[in-house]
DNA sequence: TACTTGACATATA
DNA sequence: ATATATGCCAAGT
């Protein structure tokens, strides 16, 4: 496959992410060095989120604060709110997260 | 080789 | 405030 780096630094964005925590794509794209992008983030993850990579793709969430539901994605839309509530995230009852105290912030100043 | 789709975000009406 | 329309890059078909 082609040499995609532009993969690699989102994974290592996401990788970033501290446990119990979740960015927005935008977040990501933006810290990753492509700001607009958030699609591809998320596509990017979709592809890199192979059953052999450990990828925490599930702390990235929509701007929306709730998970994308894809029903073409590995696991199941519940997997994500499992695994996220496994690592602290607490769930709206809309099942959307409180960006506001579980949104990543980087060492970004306001 | 060309066209369409794709885990969203942001701007405008 | 919500709804609609547009934009970005890459991979898939």
């Amino acid at each position: 496959m082609a040499p995609s780096e532009y993969y690699q630094h989102i994974f290592e964005v996401v990788s970033q992410i501290p446990t119990g925590k979740v960015a927005t794509y935008g977040q990501v794209a933006r810290l990753a060095g492509y700001p607009g992008h958030a699609r591809q983030v998320g596509y990017a993850l979709f592809r890199l989120a192979d059953p052999a990579s450990t990828v925490p793709w599930q702390r990235v969430v929509n701007a929306k604060g709730q998970i994308s539901y894809s029903p073409r994605r590995y696991g199941s839309d519940e997997l994500q709110r499992v695994l996220l509530e496994a690592e602290g995230v607490i769930f709206d009852t809309q099942g959307a997260i409180d960006l506001q105290r579980f949104g990543w912030q980087p060492d970004k100043i306001s």
